[in-house]
DNA sequence: ATCACTTCTTGACCTACATCAATGCACAGC
DNA sequence: GCTGTGCATTGATGTAGGTCAAGAAGTGAT
């Protein structure tokens, strides 16, 4: 545990590094991004004074995120401890995670690339609600859902 | 903390209500889902077996969310106990409620309704980045909450 | 003062998905 | 066996917001 200064624009970490640590924005604002498919930078959160700032990823899964300054800005930097975690712990930052990729979908992919999405991370619910609740879990209609299947089915 | 058998369809928390509850699904099928301001109905997340769900509203806040049974279920009932929570765990618990604002917010509001929603919640940080920074954190583009704002500017 | 760079705005056009309406289909109750 | 009710599909049409391109206004560096 740390105090940092970073000034305004300096990179914090990058998507794609396994990264344990958590940011206490003392002064300044950070905020964290991820970069889609099409190159295209969607912003995740901003972390004004008091914020905590971290990619929820666990353990030794490389994060999705980007985190730099929009200001000079002082910061507390703690590293994560994965083996302390109580499992009351772990499940909450499941939960995160599940949200923080759900955003991220929701934010940069088409019907087609949710959909798609859905059926890998979910299999099993496909079989056991009717189409319209996946519709509705996605965020499109039961109608838009059914011509997404109709085009997957056609290009294979 | 008690177990519970539910019957396909049975609701098991509604939006509004004061919630202490958390579900943990032993076997069945449960999921949460809100409705938004024209009455249409979205699916927030499903929970399997083994799933944990419940509304992240803290202490006395009303939550969002209803909770139903879309199989039989048997599920696993604690009380919440806000007054036992560290900090740290209520940090944790409060950016899960931050990202489930977020999601109902991508799912059910135009650009203008999240632009407004922004506005309130965070004023401050509308001074201090740049326009096409909230357009990318409100999933629009700058030319999109450029027209938002003018159409916000000419109803008031 | 000028140049380069970035941000914001505006207009014209495009596209993904929504809405509305009709039809077909499966299953439950009688 | 019918008949109702909810789900999925399909077509026609509407619309919010995206894309592309141009210009205006602000800002910092030389």
């Amino acid at each position: 545990m740390k105090t940092i200064n970073v000034t305004k624009g300096q990179i914090l970490q990058r998507s794609g590094e396994l990264n344990t640590k958590v940011f206490k924005v003392e002064s300044g604002l950070l905020r964290s991004y991820f970069i889609d498919n099409k190159g295209k930078e969607h912003i995740y959160i901003f972390a004004p004074e008091n914020w905590i700032l971290t990619d929820n990823c666990e353990g030794d899964i490389p994060c999705d995120l980007f985190i730099d300054a929009l200001e000079d800005s002082t910061c507390i930097v703690t590293e994560k401890d994965f083996t302390k975690l109580t499992s009351d712990r772990k499940s909450l930052i499941k939960r995160i995670n599940v949200l923080q990729k759900r955003v991220i979908m929701l934010m940069s992919s088409s019907a087609v690339e949710r959909y798609r999405h859905f059926i890998e991370t979910y299999p099993d619910i496909i079989q056991r609600v009717p189409q319209k609740m996946v519709a509705s879990y996605l965020g499109i209609t039961p109608e838009a859902l059914s011509r997404v299947r109709k085009e997957i089915s056609k290009n294979k």
